[in-house]
DNA sequence: CACCAGGCGACCC
DNA sequence: GGGTCGCATGGT
């Protein structure tokens, strides 16, 4: 990997697509603050910064570049953040004699699993529940401008503002009205309910990674059932092993596993090969 | 403009 | 315990 330092930021190279592939990793439904914008740049908030990424093949180079509006030294926070740190690759037992899964992996190569912010992603995948992810974004957006903080990043003598995710505590102080108006409809007291157990410190992060079952801890919260904290556990505490079913999923095991599939056999892993099946159910 | 969206909780037996 | 139904809302 070779850093390449600019006046507005880095270039990245030798990472190739099939390691990370921006276009997939931000559009596989993990991940809800992310945009791509006209000139085909990924836009996206990270905690209190606005993040742009851009992954593109140069006139004369066979393997992508990335560009990332941060500095050197903050380099390794992206990374982080992409997971690149994290050896992806599977064991061949694992998708020895299916077919299907051989090639879900093959068409999946360069998603991320994102190290997303754990009561972002929890407050997120409440607000998931039987939404389409436009509707998702446009409603996470709304409680943002609403509840987040106001921040100006200047690039270059040009500002752009932005919002970022609201804290626990802020949340937990709005009214059932205030969140409605959001178009939250009825997520609305769930996510009011999982605001004061988390600002109240019921629910915390550092709990539940010594909880020996996360998923029934994380199911206690209203409006919080298996697929929620399935997607929870795994884009918001990077449990990788977590499997969410969803109705993409689902399909998948009716049609290309005759509505039986051994879960455990895909192992520590898991997780990534159901965005991998997730991705080439919706994408290929 | 119906239909449906990466569900969940209450209620039923 | 497992199956069924109502729920708010906006995107397509």
């Amino acid at each position: 990997m070779d850093i390449e330092e600019f006046d507005w930021g880095i270039v990245v190279r030798g990472i190739p697509y099939t390691t990370l592939n921006l276009d997939k990793t931000f559009d596989c439904g993990q991940c809800f603050r992310w945009n791509k914008n006209n000139n085909g740049i990924w836009e996206g908030i990270i905690g209190d910064r606005l993040i742009r990424m851009r992954q593109a093949i140069l006139d004369g180079e066979s393997e992508p570049v990335l560009a990332v509006n941060v500095n050197k030294a903050d380099w390794n926070k992206i990374y982080t953040y992409l997971d690149l740190c994290t050896d992806y690759e599977i064991r061949k037992e694992v998708y020895e004699g299916d077919s299907y899964l051989k090639s879900a992996i093959r068409n999946g190569l360069g998603i991320r699993i994102l190290r997303q912010d754990f009561w972002e992603a929890l407050v997120s995948f409440i607000i998931s529940q039987r939404n389409n992810i436009p509707k998702i974004k446009s409603t996470i957006d709304k409680l943002c401008r609403a509840f987040g903080d106001k921040y100006i990043s200047n690039e270059n003598g040009v500002e752009y503002e932005f919002y970022s995710f609201p804290s626990a505590e802020r949340l937990a102080s709005a009214t059932d009205n205030e969140l409605r108006a959001i178009g939250l409809g009825y997520r609305a007291p769930y996510v009011l309910s999982a605001a004061r157990a988390v600002s109240n410190g019921d629910i915390s992060l550092a709990k539940l990674n010594d909880s020996i079952d996360v998923i029934s801890e994380l199911e206690e919260l209203n409006g919080v059932g298996p697929k929620v904290a399935n997607c929870v556990a795994l884009f918001g505490m990077h449990k990788l092993d977590m499997f969410p079913i969803d109705i993409w999923i689902s399909r998948i095991i009716n049609d290309k596993y005759n509505g039986n599939l051994d879960i455990s056999r895909f192992g520590k892993l898991a997780g990534l090969i159901q965005q991998y099946m997730f991705y080439n159910e919706r994408f290929i």
